[in-house]
DNA sequence: CTAGAGTGTGGAACCGCTCCCAATGAAGGA
DNA sequence: TCCTTCATTGGGAGCGGTTCCACACTCTAG
């Protein structure tokens, strides 16, 4: 229909075919009130016959902003895209920035120099703040961008939680609960499959596991905690390494769902029942738990909220940059299913 | 270590610094050969010193180029982020993209108004072109785009092949293998789960399935052909309706190794083993098809391969944009593992 | 010794947009 | 009727780079 034989077109010749200024024109453009009925109507007949779209780079430089922001995810590629985790964050932040109009750019640095590079993306005024996630322990990024003034939130507990904003999941409730939901019921023998310990997240499950089992007055025990790395692979693994070192294991808790389905396979494969045998509770409530074999029980993150959560922060940084870092913390809540059902006293009266 | 103290520096200020003008200060950042060793050294010494990173917006605007592409994938984002396709296409892209120090702007166009937006976002000049996949049929973002002069390369078959750019793999002679291997194994009665219909790939390989009867003289049959939509859900579920509309079926080619994973459950629920009564042969060469029970046969496309491939046709037409389109069709290879195994006559004679 | 050909360099003109500021004219009040 | 006030407008100065162009200078060759 139309066709605008390849030419960019300009604000200058959308003013001169409205017969108006750039300056008016630029008002129409940006919702400026005070432009009467007649030229709006004019600019906005002229512009959208000519399919005139505002040129970001010159836009950028007369506003010093850019209406984009960064999504930095320190993943390998295979794993930002198998783990559920990212749909959900991204659905969330997506909720609130394009309510105003915000574009989302995803970056994920394979490597240091990778690193390096989203640096320099940053620090270049391609987007007006960043918000990070996965972010390794004590890595630099963080005061890096800060020191150049960038708005930065950070999702999940920073290694120095007080200097920059950011929005985390309380992870050790949320594993101490799921602890106490299956002592709760009758198990005694619980094992855990952590995630990656330089994840601050892996950090704490581990840690609620462990005050789950305090609270409970169960005696700690090393042979009990096997390392995972969040996929579903190295769960299996891990499971396997348990049912060696602790044949009696009544129940485990897994630091995330996808690591739960390898769970779930390896306790298949060494003929255990579940929940008769070995209960099992997840991490992350993936959609698909509900349809594993049996449903898995897991704890359910607010993941949409903490992406709207650290889209409004971030938004707020950038709005009004010298206000003091703020913390938000979001509760979990326990989704139980039948893979963690209480041991039931057998007919033939052999108690536990 | 460093502290910029939240300031921007400016090029001008990295040249005061230097002692020199901006033009040369420019030079020395751009790599323009006409400048004296005293002076690139002295602005690659202010440069550092002070942090300086070059303003994008500004670049862009007089260079008229912003050294990023797009990709925009028509997919819902959870789909988006389970299919492996991503990753390897993803790696392929950024092979050639990064050794020519562009980024990749990832787009994932959810509704009508959002393709709206993409339209608009390339428009405005955020990226020097866009790399488009899993496009539906008929689309019409390729035209639109075209019209305003922005380079385009496609992912898959275009509806209009011959006015873009694209990059192909041949999924009609694909599937044609995988049925003519299922045939030269002795199955006779080979049925297919689809990809969803509106894709030109889903269309493509379900062709390649019936040329593959055709070829082998087997009969067509409808009851045979069921939709899935390329989650693996969807192939459970049309992996039952086959079973119960043709019990006596001895193969299955499934379009796709996620969809191949929901058949093997089902089959393996409906007690048919693989590959004694069922073959299965998948798509995509999953780099869980080997991990799969049994080991899954797939077709392998070379994804990463048309990556590379699409990230330099769409340079190529950066930098010369009155090229006539070019269209490149790359092969697969069948990889066989246990799944497809030949059936073996029987030792009590029952022969088939 | 001088014209001609290179080198490096700085001044200044853009690129497309926003927004400050001054100017215009109409409306309202004294 | 004249002065303010207000709504609307256009001129023009940037924003931070790149690059054309002219200039000064050095170095050969005639």
């Amino acid at each position: 229909m139309k066709d605008f034989h390849g030419t960019k077109v300009t604000l200058e010749e959308v003013a001169q075919a409205a017969g108006v200024s750039r300056a008016t024109a630029s008002r129409v453009l940006t919702s400026d009130p005070r432009v009467s009925l007649d030229a709006r109507r004019a600019v906005e007949r002229a512009a959208s016959k000519l399919g005139y779209v505002p040129n970001q780079a010159g836009r950028a430089l007369a506003t010093g902003r850019s209406d984009a922001v960064a999504l930095v995810v320190f993943e390998p590629t295979t794993l930002l895209f198998g783990d559920p985790f990212f749909p959900r964050l991204i659905r969330g932040l997506g909720d609130v920035l394009t309510s105003r109009d915000m574009q989302l750019i995803l970056l994920a640095p394979q490597t240091a120099s990778d690193a390096d590079r989203v640096e320099r993306y940053v620090a270049a005024g391609h987007v007006d703040g960043a918000l990070l996630v996965s972010l390794p322990s004590a890595h630099p990024l963080p005061a890096r961008l800060a020191s150049r003034g960038i708005p930065v939130v950070i999702g999940g507990r920073p290694t120095e939680a007080d200097r920059f904003n950011h929005v985390d999941v309380d992870n050790v409730s949320g594993s101490a609960h799921a602890v106490a939901h299956l002592v709760a019921g009758g198990r005694r023998t619980i094992a855990t499959v952590t995630g990656r310990k330089d994840v601050p997240a892996g950090q704490d499950r581990l840690r609620g596991y462990q005050e789950g089992l305090k609270a409970a007055g169960l005696p700690p025990d090393d042979a009990l905690i096997e390392a995972g790395d969040f996929t579903r692979d190295g769960g299996a693994r891990a499971m396997r390494f348990l049912l060696v070192k602790r044949p009696q294991l009544d129940a485990v808790f897994v630091a995330s769902d996808l690591m739960a389905v390898g769970v779930l396979e390896a306790l298949h494969q060494a003929g255990r029942r579940v929940p008769e045998d070995v209960a099992v509770v997840g991490y992350d409530d993936d959609p698909m738990a509900i349809g594993l074999q049996p449903p898995l029980s897991s704890v359910r993150q607010p993941i949409e909220e903490m992406g709207r959560e650290m889209a409004r922060l971030l938004l707020d940084a950038v709005h009004s940059p010298d206000r003091p870092p703020r913390k938000v913390l979001l509760t979990t809540r326990l989704e139980v299913r039948f893979s963690s059902a209480p041991v039931v006293a057998k007919p033939t009266g052999e108690a536990v």
